[in-house]
Order: C-alpha cells, then sequence, then structure tokens
DNA sequence: GGGTGCCAATTTGCATACAAACAGGCAAGC
DNA sequence: GCTTGCCTGTTTGTATGCAAATTGGCACCC
C-alpha cells in the first residue's frame, strides 16, 4: 500500500505501450496491421526511439511479432491459439481462485461483492459495455487477492491478449446467464473460503468462455480458416 | 518445417537481449544488480539504443524491473516469489504433460526417449551439469510436443526467470533419485498417452523441485558453485 | 552534531541523423 | 510473355548528441 505515497512517475515509452495496447486491444490496430513508425510517432507526437521501446516491449509480451528489417505487426491468433490460451489461462485463473479463497481479506472479498451486485445490475439491464467492464475487475480482483505477483503478471500478460477477442464476443443469452450463475457460485466459494471448489469452478468458467468465444469466431468466420502467421 | 529454408536475420537488439539473459541467468548479472548502459553497451560492443531495446524485452518478460529515471535492476524474487512461480509452472507443466501425452508423436517420443537414457547416464555418473541440461531439454520437448504456441511462450518465459534459482539448486541424493523415478515415470506415461497421470505426475515434479530449490534457498545458497560431487 | 540546501558528476530519457535493408516498378534479355 | 536484374523511394536499424533527472558530497546553518 505504500504505492499511494509514490507519485506517478511516467515514462514516455510506458506511456506509448500503454496506448499502443489500448489501441491493439480495441481494434485500432486490427490482428496482422503492420506498426508504421512513422506514422504512430506522429500519431502519438513522441520520437521513434521510446516508440520503438514500447513495442519491443509488447512483442515480449506477445501482442505483436517482431519481422526483421520489416517492423513489427499486431499478432494474428488462429483459431487453435485461441483454444490453446483459453485453456493456458482457465489454469491460471484456476489456481487464482484456489489461492484466493485461501488467502482473501474480508475487505477484498467485500469489494469483490459489490462489484457482482453492479455486474447483476449491468446484467439485469442488459448493459453489455458495464457488464464487461464490472466482469473483467471482478476477474482482477479474485487474481489480486491470490497474492501471487507471478500470477497475477503471467495472467495480465496472456489475458490482454485475449481481451481483444472477448470485446467482441457477444455471446447468447443462454451462455450469459450461465455465466452470471458461474459467477454467483464464485461469490458463495470465495466466502466459504472453498478452495478446491473454486478452483474447478473458475477454470470450468475459462473453458465455457473459450467455447463461447470459439462459437462466436466460427459464426463471424464461416469456413474457420486457420490464419497464416509470421 | 519451413525454419530449416530461413536464413538467421539476426537483429542486434534481439542478439543483445539473448546475451543478457544469459548473463542474469548464469548469474553474472545478479539479483539487484543494476543494468548500467553505458557499461553494457561497452561490454556487448553496441550502441545504447539497441540494449535499451533489449532491456525494455527483458522487463515485459519480468526479468528485469525498470525504474524509471535510474535504470534497470534485475529483479529478485522474493521466497515467496519463488514459491508462486514454482506453483505457476507446476500448473503450466501439468497442461504440457497433458497435452503432449494427448498429441505428440513416435519421433518426437524417441528424441524425448534417447534425451532421457542420456540424462540416465548423466545422473549414473552425477555429472550434475550435463543432467541439468537434459532435464531442460527434456521438459522443453515435451513442452513442445503440447503443440500450443501459448503454452510454450508463457512456460518459456517463466522458465527464463527460474532457471537462475535451478542453476544453482544442488539438491539432496535423496531428491535427486525421486526425481530422476519421476523422470522414469513420464515416460511411461507418455508412452501410454495417459494425458491425466502425466499431468498428475508433473505438476507433482515441479511441486517437488519447488520444495527443493526453496528447501536450498533456505539453507542461505551454500557456497559451492553449480558443480556437484557425490 | 545533525539536518538542510545546493552544486557537480553521472546516468537515464528522448530526439535526430545516418546507414542498411526492403518493396515494387521498370526495362532489358531470353 | 515471362523472367531477371537494377534502381529508387520508403522503412527499419543503429549511433550519437543533447536535455532532464538523480545521486552523492560538501558547505552552511540551526
Amino acid at each position: 500500500m505504500a504505492d499511494i505515497l509514490s507519485i506517478p512517475r511516467r515514462v514516455l515509452h510506458q506511456e506509448v505501450a500503454v496506448r499502443l495496447r489500448q489501441r491493439i486491444v480495441e481494434g485500432h490496430l486490427a490482428p496482422g496491421a503492420k506498426l508504421n513508425e512513422r506514422e504512430l510517432s506522429e500519431l502519438l507526437q513522441v520520437s521513434r526511439t521510446p516508440l520503438r521501446e514500447a513495442i519491443k516491449m509488447l512483442a515480449a509480451e506477445g501482442l505483436v511479432a517482431l519481422l526483421p528489417n520489416r517492423g513489427a505487426v499486431v499478432v494474428q491468433l488462429s483459431e487453435q491459439d485461441v483454444a490453446d490460451a483459453f485453456e493456458v489461462i482457465a489454469g491460471l485463473e484456476g489456481q487464482s481462485g484456489e489461492l484466493a479463497a485461501q488467502r482473501i481479506g474480508v475487505a477484498q472479498l467485500a469489494e469483490i461483492r459489490a462489484l457482482h451486485y453492479e455486474m447483476l445490475a449491468a446484467f439485469t439491464r442488459r448493459d453489455l459495455a458495464t457488464y464487461y467492464r464490472l466482469n473483467a475487475l471482478i476477474h482482477t480482483h479474485i487474481n489480486a487477492a491470490a497474492g501471487s505477483r507471478v500470477l497475477t503478471q503471467t495472467w495480465a500478460n496472456l489475458n490482454a491478449r485475449l481481451q481483444a477477442l472477448r470485446f467482441r464476443s457477444n455471446f447468447d443469452e443462454a451462455k450469459w446467464q450461465r455465466a452470471m450463475q458461474e459467477h454467483d457460485r464464485m461469490i458463495e466459494l470465495l466466502a466459504d473460503r472453498d478452495a478446491a471448489g473454486l478452483r474447478a469452478l473458475m477454470t470450468a468458467h475459462l473453458l465455457h468462455k473459450r467455447d463461447a468465444v470459439l462459437e462466436q469466431l466460427r459464426a463471424g468466420q464461416p469456413g474457420g480458416a486457420r490464419e497464416a502467421h509470421a
């Protein structure tokens, strides 16, 4: 909690990295798109040096791919990659759940519960955007409650790559209701400190999410071709 | 398969990143050490620009931490971090095992078996350095056999952070024998395509490794380098 | 003596300049 | 007509220069 004291020390290349991540997740930079350095440096009003440093960070995070002497492109996950990624993150969420159930404090639990009710409100209104925001926030809080910095970093990294997909995935009513029920159950299991139960639930929750996203992908890209990679 | 044809396109900043990773893993850059840009650029005979880009990549990988206006330092994992990291990687290895058992081809299995026998030879000679090299190679091959690029990347990233520790961890005879037995069993389970079994074994294997490393850490890193002696 | 403020040396952060590699268009040769 | 080679504009890769921030030391004041 010492973070509150530290004044925000922003450095340009980190700021640029944040902005680029946003643009990728929000789809302004679509998968496969080339990152033209001159263009981006003009757009963001920075020189190429910090921009390049930011791009290298995104490359290490797996958000973009570097083509030697040919710049960087936004990675394009094949259907198989998406499935694989969700399976990996399902494992990470499972572990988050297990640890969170063991380690969560009352204040953290209360906050998550509050977010849950807010999300329930958004669900009731069928306000998808708010629902997603709160959903992501709840998962982030559970992950944080696990109290494992390594887990948090690994999860956040992978999550960033999948956010772009989730953003668009707009699953059907039945799936949405099930997801909501699973979230209800999460709160119960957290309150009960049922580590094994929460692990199982969260893993299953993410695998369901995988299925929903894949279904969406297949519907959107008939033919379901495996996309090429560099 | 196509990799054989592509000529190696080296770029300086990637080369530098490789070298820096080596230096960190091998302990030339100890945890907590400051990365002086001028110093390193002279050492590696490159200008500061590609060096800085490489440092940013390592930062994104979690190998170094960036202190705004104060450069980068090699991350220093607390005991808790180490335990957490091994638990995360245990989950990843478990998934590697499960997928590998399902997807491995005969050629891949044969290669892993061959490496296993080589490792058995190294174990018999109590040649720790060779044992470690082959051990790491086997785990890499199993991971590759899982055929999940996302899993491979996530695993490799985390693994890099722990290699430095393993390098030094010089566990006792009993633990070494158990590890060797577990590896024997891995081969059996792979050959049997026992996905659930291999998942469980590999997870346990890594948790045992965690215990060994933590024990070593607590013992207070007794001087001995990595050369073993029985 | 201990604390505070200032100054200089060092180091990082960013911008720019220059070199190398690439893409694609055009013309010449088969 | 198709390929091959060259040539040029564009883009990426690297080096260097300059500005800003930090660290540590020293003098000064309380």
